[in-house]
DNA sequence: CAAAAACGGTACGGGACGGTATCGTATCGA
DNA sequence: TCGATACGATACCGTCCCGTACCGTTTTTG
């Protein structure tokens, strides 16, 4: 904003910590990364961090809204399961994401300890839920799911299987799981006979 | 089997330790637990752990171990409904366990980084899922399902909401969710109207 | 009673980590 | 040019941890 006296920060340093701290976080967890190996692999100095972040905890945190802003999709294709297989599809490949996926399967245990990143992991899920409830707002305008139906539980059988295989099974999530999911889900809920 | 001479295993110390063991896994994860809390919380010498297990691997695999003889359940209730209802029940009351609930939610992490830990898990999974696959095997029998169904999307399915629900949202399962996710799950692939 | 093994307690070596501090150099605005 | 700040490198402190070793004591078998 006002860049007062003084050399100012290094925007390369900037995305070369963020990036680093998230593949580490990735591959070690919270407590097993440590900041010396993040500033080995953005190659700066520990102290070039710690002028930026006054704890690890917060280091992660930033990280992590970093690449919040790049995701939220908004799809809104005019009809139900356009929209849930362009989300359902958008979350598999977070899955896929080499080092998002693993992220997602160490904030799960992360969470129990760290309020911080429990509390950012909530955010995460409830964003992703809301466009979810949107999708689902449409179609019952559209008549093609009942206007009654148990969301929070619908959502549930959307995303819990594509859940399940990436972190309990540790399977692959492609396209065509992420449709099956979603036209199983349409078999349960649609009120008319969905077009594919 | 044939105690030789000297002082004899203790059994309390047996247990003590598996149990301390599991506690401070589910708290804290492999790499954030210490033999030495486990000692503590157990009541026991170190030393006495190291005399039993060589390394905390190994200390945390038999513990886990021990309690899966607990478990395995072989649910046949003469219909697909009731089959599936105990299962699902039976998975969510695991979840809802304090020390076995929070295990899941780490061991998915750690099994990124211990082979042989993913072992352990995959064990479990796999062991869950075949008692799953012979209720489908019946219900076909029974022509309660089609018998050309995909089988590990239909497993998928059930689990997945329960999982999704415990491990992402951090919300508990009870048993009424168990059976709303059955319920969805045999408006998919039921081919007879199930009896509730 | 004697040998053998388990036990609690303790100490140690070797290493890793979070966070702070310091030093000389580099880069900005005025 | 000068003051102010960022940077890399390094050292440091206090803490924790795995695994091993040793002590004296206790419990069992023969």
């Amino acid at each position: 904003m006002k860049p007062g006296p003084g050399r100012p920060r290094s925007v390369e340093c900037d995305r070369a910590i963020h990036d680093a701290a998230l593949t580490e976080y990735a591959d070690r967890g919270f407590d097993g990364m440590s900041v010396d190996a993040v500033a080995a692999r953005a190659g700066v100095s520990k102290a070039t961090i710690y002028r930026r972040y006054p704890s690890k905890v917060d280091l992660v945190i930033s990280a992590a809204y970093v690449v919040a802003e790049e995701l939220a999709p908004k799809p809104d294709t005019g009809a139900l399961r356009g929209d849930l297989v362009t989300s359902t599809k958008s979350l598999a490949n977070l899955m896929n994401h080499s080092v998002l996926g693993r992220t997602m399967r160490q904030v799960v245990a992360d969470a129990g300890r760290h309020p911080d990143l429990a509390e950012m992991h909530e955010g995460f899920v409830k964003m992703r839920r809301q466009g979810t409830f949107a999708a689902f707002d449409r179609a019952i305008a559209r008549g093609e799911l009942p206007p009654d139906i148990d969301q929070e539980l619908a959502a549930d059988l959307l995303a819990g299987p594509l859940f399940y295989r990436h972190m309990v099974r540790r399977l692959p999530v492609d396209d065509a799981y992420a449709e099956q999911v979603v036209d199983a889900f349409l078999a349960v809920y649609a009120t008319v006979p969905s077009t594919r």
